[in-house]
DNA sequence: GAGAATTAGTTAGCCGCGTAAAGATTGTGC
DNA sequence: GCACAATCTTTACGCGGCTAACTAATTCTC
C-alpha cells in the first residue's frame, strides 16, 4: 500500500491506543484502579480462579506484567493469590469479596467507555466498528504469519481459560 | 450497548494496541529507535523543524513525553535542538542529515508494518480498516464531548502543524 | 530413577506515557 | 511600567508493558 495509506494506518492505532487508554484511566481511578487492572478483574469474573499464566493469554500481555499487576491488586485487597494443589509452580488468583464489590461499578464504568467511544464516531456504526476491530484483533493475536516455530498452541487456540471447576 | 460487546470493543482496542506495538518495536529495533520515536521522525520529515509543543500535538501525545524521546533522539544524533528566535521559551526540533538518512528506511519500514496489518484481517478490507480507524481516531482525538472548557484550541483544529518557512 | 528439557513465576532494568509542579519567557490589563 | 495571567519546557514520580536472566517445579526421555 501507499505509504500515506501506511502511515495513516499505524498513526491512527496510536492515537487511538494513547487517547483510548487515557480515558479508561480517568474512568477507572473513580475505582482506585489503573489501565490493566480491569483485564485482570473482568477475567477473574467471567472464568473463576486462574493462574497468571491463563490470565496472561487472557489479557494478552506477558507474565511478568501480570506478576506486578497482580501483587498491586493483592495489596489493594481485591484478589488473593494460592499456590495451585495440581501444581506448586503456579499461583492461583481468585476474587476476594471486595473484589467481587467492584465487578459491577466495574462493568458499568466499562460498557460507558464503549458507548463514548462509539458516540465519537462519525460515519461508522457501532457494528462496524467492532467488527472490524475484533478481525483486527485476533489477527494480531498470533505470533506472526509465518514465524515457522512449529508449536501449534495448546489449547484450542481461543487464548481464552475455560471457565471450570477451579482445579487450577 | 450490551456489556459484551462493550467488553469485546474495549478489549480489542487493548490488544490491537498492545500487539501492534509490539511489531512496530521489534521494526523500530533494527534501526536503534522505539515505538514513539517514528512518529516524532515522521513529523519533521513531514512539516519541517517544529516546536516541541507542535510534535507534542501532532504525535498525540504530552509535552513531558516529547522532552524525553527528544532528549534521546538528539543524543542518537538524529536531530537537533535550538531555541526559537521568535520566542525564547520553544525549542525548535530539527532533522540533522543523520536523522534524514534514516527517513527512508524507516518509511518501508512502516509500509511493511502496515501491510502485515492488514494481511492479518480475514473479512475485512483495508479501505475498511483505514476508514473506520480514521474514524474512531479522529474522534478520540477531540478531549471529551460536552467538556465544557470552553477554549476552541488554537489553529485550524487540525492538530496538524503547518508546512512552512521555519520561522517559528 | 537420573538427567535433560520444558514451564510458571519472579526479578531487574529498560522505555513510553501520564500527571503535577516548577522555572522561564511572553503577552495583557491597568 | 508593572503586576498578573498564559504559554513552552523541564523535572520528579508513578504506572503498564516489554525482554532477559534467574529460580523452582514439572515432565519427558533414556
Amino acid at each position: 500500500m501507499k505509504y500515506e495509506q501506511a502511515d495513516a494506518l499505524n498513526g491512527a492505532i496510536r492515537v487511538i491506543a494513547i487517547r483510548h487508554r487515557a480515558r479508561a484511566a480517568a474512568k477507572l481511578a473513580e475505582l482506585g484502579l489503573h489501565p490493566g487492572h480491569e483485564a485482570i478483574l473482568l477475567l477473574l469474573d467471567a472464568y473463576g480462579p486462574q493462574t497468571q499464566k491463563q490470565l496472561a493469554v487472557g489479557a494478552g500481555c506477558e507474565p511478568p506484567s501480570i506478576t506486578l499487576m497482580v501483587r498491586k491488586l493483592e495489596a489493594a485487597g481485591l484478589l488473593s493469590r494460592r499456590s495451585s494443589t495440581q501444581d506448586a509452580r503456579a499461583v492461583v488468583v481468585a476474587l476476594t469479596d471486595q473484589g467481587r464489590a467492584v465487578i459491577a461499578p466495574l462493568k458499568e464504568l466499562w460498557r460507558d467507555l464503549a458507548d463514548e467511544t462509539v458516540a465519537s464516531l462519525t460515519s461508522t456504526s457501532a457494528e462496524q466498528l467492532l467488527a472490524v476491530l475484533t478481525d483486527l484483533a485476533n489477527g494480531l493475536r498470533r505470533p506472526l504469519a509465518g514465524d515457522g516455530s512449529g508449536s501449534p498452541a495448546s489449547g484450542d487456540g481461543s487464548g481464552r481459560p475455560l471457565a471450570g471447576d477451579g482445579s487450577v
